[in-house]
This record gives C-alpha cells, structure tokens and sequence, in this order.
DNA sequence: ACCATATTCAACCAAAAGGTTAACTAATCC
DNA sequence: GGATTAGTTAACCTTTTGGTTGAATATGGT
C-alpha cells in the first residue's frame, strides 16, 4: 500500500458527502460505529469502510469498548486543512490587494519584473 | 457519468498534491496549461487532466488565446471549502467550551438532555 | 506551404474508491 | 450453551482516478 501524506488523505476524505456527514455527527458528539451508519441507505460494512477512511486520514479517534467501538473527532487535521486553505485565501488577498494598487495607479502594469 | 455537488469536487480537487501545487503557482500569476505542468515529471495530457478536473470544480477559469490556454485561480469554491472547515472548527470550539465549563463545574455532567 | 508549438482527445491500463453479500470474531444476554 | 448484537474482513463488482502513448486540432512562425 502506497503511504499518503496527510494533507492528500484529509482532502480525500473529506471529498465524499457520506464522510462529511459522520464528521458533523461526531462534531455534536462521541458515536458508535452503528450511529453513524445509521442515517445512511448503505450495509453497515460501506459505512464501517468511511469509518476507517476517516480514520486513516487522522480525523477520527477509536476507542473499543467491548464489542461497541466509540469514534470522536479529532480536529487538528481538519485545522491543517483549514490552514492550507487560508493560505491560498492570503494569496489571493494579495492579488486583490495589487490589482486595486493598479487600479489607482495606472502607470504600473503590475507584471513581475 | 454522476454528477457531483460542489463540494465533493472542490475537495476531491485539492486531495492531489499535483493539483495543490498547480493552485499554488495560481496565486500568483495566471498561468498557461504548459507552465502549470511543467514542475511535474508527466506528459503534458496527465497535466492537462488535472487542470480539467481543477475546471470542474470551479477553481480554475480558462481563457483561450490562439493555440495556448491561460488559467486564472477562482477562488470562491476554495471560500466555500474552507465555510464548511470553519464551521467544524466552531463546533469543535463549543465543545471544548462546553468541556471546560465541565472542569469548572464537576456537578454537571455536560451530556444533552 | 511547411514545420513547430500548444493543447486536447481517444484508447488503453493499473490501481483506488465505493458499494455489495457472506463469513468471521468477539461480546452480551438469557 | 445458544442466540443476538457490534463490527470487521474477505471476495467480488463497477466506476473513477491518474497515468501512458499516439493521433488530432489549431495556431504561429518562416
């Protein structure tokens, strides 16, 4: 099995509307694996799988209690996405930013040199 | 062939670190489809594929232009992406909140009613 | 007109994703 | 012990993804 690097897993994971569903059970609360089935017209074996995609990108902590297996959130890589992401935001900001430089200034054709 | 909601292609768009950094070099410059694929150790068609599935989530417009084709970052999507990450982060926060609210009042036991 | 350049398209391939059912493991209940 | 419950694992299938090569399209240069 070829390794990810996080970023790659948590996109991934987060690609898919059943996943995003179970992140915003577990944002509520701890929920067993069958809770999170639940609300989904899938075998509970399909949903067991989204379980575990969650958990391999990190976003999902297990606990097993007997034969009931307790999942919660675990944010930080979602706050590593959500850095990426602000990155791109800052960039673009500054993008903005030149264009209405530009804009008051026309002289400046606002080409790197 | 299905059609997904948006956010399941924003998402899935940035799951590929070939696509991340084509958005990277995005931010700062409109870029054509050669100068997006050239960092990368792929034919220019697998290049050309990614920048298609970056189109389709709405990250990227392209203008054609004689025979080459000028990519710009449209960003909203990217807004999008992060609204849904941010609000994962607000819950997270009220139940960190609700947990300390715990720690200083042992008496409740934090669970819904 | 001819050749090079920029890019897409089509056909193909291997691997991954997302689903199924059936079998298995392990607790719990009576 | 036997049945039920919770969940995983295995085998399988189909679709999607990510890559390849080779041909096609269209423009630009001389």
């Amino acid at each position: 099995m070829v390794e990810y690097p996080t970023l790659d897993l948590v996109f991934r994971a987060l690609g898919d509307g059943t996943r995003r569903g179970m992140l915003k059970q577990l944002a509520a609360r701890e929920r067993t694996v069958g809770e999170l089935a639940e609300p989904y017209r899938m075998s509970l074996a399909s949903a067991s799988k989204h379980v575990k995609t969650l958990e391999r990108a990190g976003l999902v902590k297990r606990t097993v209690r007997g034969r009931t297996h307790y999942c919660r959130l675990n944010p930080q890589p979602l706050a590593k996405a959500d850095e990426w992401l602000r990155e791109y935001e800052r960039l673009w900001d500054i993008r903005l930013a030149k264009l209405q430089e530009l804009l008051r200034h026309p002289d400046n054709d606002g080409r790197d040199r």
